[in-house]
DNA sequence: TCTTCGACTGTAAGCGCATACATTTATCTG
DNA sequence: CAGATAAATGTATGCGCTTACAGTCGAAGA
């Protein structure tokens, strides 16, 4: 890691001028090929990388975008496993339970469309300094909705555009699922074969707010608080006085929660009682009974929340605009 | 969008220099109090963000580290399915066949741990050209190993510090799991079990050849070659002549597409035939049957990989190093 | 009162690149 | 072969920030 070269090394040993050096790497075509060829052969030798931040600062554009999570809760900070001596532990099973959390999906649909545009994709979760940190290195950035205050999302607001992934208003531009009527199908369905109805709403937000607004256009319901965790679930699941003919709740980790205790109390479904859940994550496809869900396209939740922030790098004045990307009851055995 | 303010905005708000607005964004407690606040009153008022090029270039460091993956294999440019009119698609289940891809736990790690580290994390995925741009942006690059050309890696390792998962070698540092042990270990279990065995081995590679290496410390195997999908698990397993006692498989998804075949054909696993995997990947532990395997603690990879770089930035001089992380042979249904 | 010193703040020089503009060289016309 | 035009290359500036270094100013010491 001696110095870094830099285009004033390449040029100096290729025999030419820096503006050259630039021209070669960016429009390789104004250059004679032999002058290039020269060049090449420098950048090689020497181990020349440009530098993005240079490169950045002169051209007032990074070329990256941004996407920020809420922070993973740090339930990784423990010591690393590093592999002692010849013994290797053998068990029956691993405790761990990785709820596939969906936003890794979410992730990679962004990544792969970011790269079709010829983007880089920065991640970061976290609080609030760690957006307006996020928000100096790119050229634009996606955000959970709720994850970050209003204050903020209007300060860095005004330096990038920031689409938002759910919700909807006029500020910013918006990529959401169909939230409201994916629900409310689903809840017609659940209407037809129950006649009482739990619902286990999550964290408020817009998201569950939609859901419940569905749900509530075909049905009517005890509406129990959650936070979209499966614990929650679990909890409320415990919770519930008498067994309702149906348990709809706002996320796919509730209904799996609520699957746990209803397993634990020897209660059966679908035969005792209905459940669903909402998002389609992976593991509800594997779960017993299989979950009925609502399947939210994720991977393109991030697709199109970068094709948002590119339309509006091309033109920044165009109007703001709010995606709502279709959505698909899954009918399974726990509500078939 | 109108263009974005920067130091100098600022400074002429505030009524100091530039300087002193660097100061206050940087060493806050060089500057007075008083000062302090009318300098963060501009950048609010102003909605100033620092730039990140302009700092890194300055500052000859971007803490950012960079995470390179493999192409996704553009399986996800189709179009983006938006809602339509008030019509919600009911079906009985979806094809989807997300295998949780297992980088998504690396990814996890790593940017849990940038973030500890006062890191952002950028990921990219797909050829040479990404991998020299990504290395034009970050403090440190993780690889893959196998994934990117040695001449690449030499190339852009003389820029920053770079870490390979899996392999070692005294070029790199390089973070890997106990890949040999493990297999040796799960094949010795398996070896008490099983007469005649069926070795599946992946793409050619560090990995794969640590594993096949381990494996055959305890055990012979007919070794049929596959390339880690889920497609060439069940290739290979429906061109086998003749049903082996066990099948031993490189990585889990090609256990899991040999146990596709499998139940095609109604041979049952374990009574018929044993079956194993290596990843412990979420898939395997909801397949029927559920797959015994050797677990790698990814996320942990993720995290050690940044340590590495971390350690690495702090003194470039320090030794080589290769890390190993601890595995664990999981014992499920597939092969008690 | 005159120094001395420390706490603050300002000045100015890059960091490595892109690019408008100027200059040189090659190519073409007739 | 002169003059005109196009192609290739060089010169010079600035992108927005950090940071050595150089003040400035008030308080403490002599």
């Amino acid at each position: 890691m001696a110095k870094a070269p830099t285009v004033y090394d390449v040029a100096e040993y290729a025999g030419v001028s820096i503006a050259t050096v630039s021209r070669v790497l960016r429009s390789p075509d104004t250059v004679k090929a032999a002058t290039r060829e020269r060049v090449l052969d420098a950048v090689r030798f020497l181990g020349y990388v440009p530098s993005a931040n240079a490169r950045g600062l002169a051209a007032r554009r990074t070329n990256v975008i941004g996407l920020f999570f809420p922070g993973h809760d740090d339930h990784h900070s423990g010591a690393i496993p590093f592999a002692e001596g010849d013994h290797i532990e053998v068990g029956t099973d691993d405790t761990e339970d990785d709820e596939n959390l969906y936003y890794d999906e979410v992730l990679r649909g962004a990544e792969a469309e970011a790269a079709r545009h010829g983007f880089a994709l920065m991640v970061a979760s976290g609080d609030g300094d760690v957006v307006s940190d996020l928000a100096g290195r790119v050229d634009g950035l996606a955000v959970l909705a709720g994850t970050v205050s209003d204050e903020l999302l209007a300060h860095v607001g005004r330096r990038i555009p920031v689409v938002i992934l759910g919700g909807r208003d006029d500020e910013f531009d918006h990529v959401s699922a169909n939230n409201g009527p994916g629900m409310r199908e689903l809840a017609r369905h659940v209407a037809t074969k129950a006649a009482t109805i739990a619902y286990v709403a999550g964290a408020e937000g817009p998201d569950d707010a939609e859901r419940w607004a569905g749900f509530s256009e075909v049905a009517t319901a005890a509406l129990h608080r959650g936070d979209f965790t499966r614990r929650s679930g679990q909890r409320i699941a415990s919770e519930m006085r008498e067994l309702p003919d149906a348990i709809v709740c706002a996320n796919d980790q509730m209904a799996l929660g609520v699957l746990d205790v209803l397993e634990r109390l020897g209660i059966r479904v679908p035969e005792d009682v209905l459940v669903t859940g909402f998002d389609g994550i992976a593991a509800g496809r594997h779960s017993r009974p299989t979950l009925t869900t609502v399947h939210q396209p994720m991977a393109e939740l991030g697709r199109a929340a970068v094709q948002v922030i590119t339309a509006r790098l091309d033109d920044p004045e165009r109007q703001k605009q709010s995606l709502t990307l279709a959505v698909r009851v899954v009918l399974r055995e726990s509500c078939p």
